[in-house]
RNA sequence: CGGGGUAUAGCGCAGCCUGGUAGCGCGGCAGUUUUGGGUACUGCAGGUCGCAGGUUCAAAUCCUGCUGCCCCGACCA
């Protein structure tokens, strides 16, 4: 892309309502625009990134067996009548009425729906397990929505329900998304760690919170240090393994770790006091057991081995895509700007032309940017006529990992600058071999 | 929903107290400058001063009501 034809209004100072480093980066790079309090535009650049982070979130799901679809936002109240929740869900929930007066509501989540789905197909146990997802919309009326898009009213969120016809099964269901979400997480260059949660509105008593650790977030937690060092499993751990599932959940389960609702003070007390880590988290997903909390008032029934009909065992499965990407900023940034890890970044190099207009940088520029493209390489091309002084603040603020700066004393002896954005690294190297060394990095 | 703020150009702000018909910086645009780590110069464009009503010869400024937005708290992916 060259920056003269993209779409990135950046800018220079700091909106006043951006508080936190996240907030006010992605408004500064040009990524989101706010529409209404906690209502956000995505623009190209910010899409790019949402974009990448949704790729890797679907990655992995279907890596874990569960199988998308896509549900509508707006759903029927009759439908949350059923599960008795279009009560009691309250004023978060937006109701709208259409032109013949039909009670509908913006989706805060799909329990109800994918329940209704399945009710309508599956009958057998052989059917099962199933575990079907989507991305999709929601809309949450919360009370203050602040922070960006750490806490929007209108958030994307990839839920996943597993139906299973037993306990059992339920539990390797929760078990395997448990650890597509470590290696969800991990990807994107996080270190999230699994927490006692509380399963609030949603139901049940089996749910585990996934924090990041950083300084701005709304959780406060308390976790055991090692968690910190633990490995996340690799791209080919066997999903189908139930007890190797069981061994690594166990694993991340074993040690201390809960969000302030769920700590015991006397617990963590014992843990040696070097281990002991309290802090703040962003909450980036959360996995839940409610067993048969909506199956059996929307009579959702399967057949087992035995021939007799029982309520499905159902969990609820959520990441928020739109707080990872404010997530990934907190944790991932410096004065200058993002630094965006590989796996996410909107552009993986960006092409700095330190003499715009002068024959011999603009000649290599454009030859640098033909090959990165040909090789697959999101490549951003600066070719503005500004000062570099102006381009360097540009690529740091929207923190591309590779910056190629193109200058003429260096042209002059057939060498380009390959900066990277995380460490500040620089090398100086011929065209064809930074093409060469990019080609490998990123998507 | 309780408490506290705020609303003037795309962004950041001044002007308001002590009414006289709007200004600064950044950004944008047109040129000049061809520049190696946020560096320059010249010119131009851009605002129903959040909305409605009131007081006044005259309202960004004073009064009343409304709305948007932000921050702290209680609640949530």
């Amino acid at each position: 892309m060259r920056l003269s034809r993209y779409f990135l209004p950046i800018l220079r100072e700091t909106p006043k309502e951006a508080e936190i480093a996240s907030h006010r980066l992605m408004l500064r790079a040009g990524m989101i625009r706010q529409e209404a309090a906690g209502i956000y535009a995505f623009l190209p650049l910010g899409l790019r990134v949402l974009d990448k982070v949704c790729r890797i979130v679907r990655e992995e799901q279907n890596r874990s067996g569960a199988i998308e679809l896509l549900m509508p936002t707006i759903q029927s109240a009759d439908l949350w009548r059923e599960s008795g929740r279009y009560e009691a869900y309250g004023k978060e929930m937006l109701r709208i009425k259409d032109r013949h007066e039909r009670e509908l509501l913006y989706g805060p989540t799909n329990e109800e729906m994918i329940t209704e789905i399945f009710r309508a197909y599956v009958r057998s146990y052989k059917d099962l397990p199933l575990n079907l997802y989507h991305l999709q919309w929601k809309f949450r009326d919360e009370v203050r929505p602040r922070f960006g898009l750490m806490r929007g009213r209108e958030f994307l969120m990839k839920d996943a329900y597993s139906f299973d016809v037993d306990f059992a099964g339920a539990k390797h269901a929760y078990n395997r998304m448990f650890v597509a979400y470590l290696r969800t997480f991990a990807r994107m260059g996080l270190k999230s760690i699994p927490m006692v949660a509380e399963s609030g509105p949603i139901g049940g008593n089996l749910s585990h919170e996934f924090i990041v650790l950083a300084e701005t977030g709304e959780s406060e937690v308390f976790c055991h240090r090692d968690y910190l060092d633990f490995t996340v499993p690799g791209p080919d751990v066997n999903f189908d393994d139930v007890a190797g599932m069981q061994a690594i959940v166990g694993k991340w389960t074993e040690l201390y770790a809960a969000t302030s609702d769920k700590h015991d003070a006397a617990a963590f007390a014992k843990l040696p006091a070097e281990k002991q880590i309290s802090a703040r988290g962003i909450e980036v997903g959360q996995v839940f057991y409610f067993g048969t909390k909506y199956s059996e008032p929307m009579k959702a029934l399967v057949t087992g081995p035995d021939g007799a009909e029982r309520p499905v065992q159902m969990g609820s499965y959520g990441i928020g895509p739109t707080r990872l990407v404010a997530a990934l900023i907190e944790v991932f940034h410096d004065d200058a700007g993002i630094r965006w890890p590989d796996a996410v970044a909107p552009f993986t190099a960006a092409i700095l032309n330190l003499k715009q207009g002068a024959s011999e940088t603009d000649a290599a520029c454009e030859r640098l940017y033909a090959e990165l493209t040909a090789s697959g390489v999101d490549t951003l091309y600066d070719d503005l006529d500004q000062r570099p002084g102006s381009k360097f603040a540009t690529a740091d603020l929207i923190g591309v990992p590779w910056q190629i700066l193109v200058g003429p004393r260096s042209l002059a002896e057939g060498k380009v600058e390959l900066k990277r954005r995380a460490d500040g690294s620089r090398e100086m190297l011929a065209p064809a071999d930074a093409v060469a060394r990019l080609a490998g990095q990123g998507a």
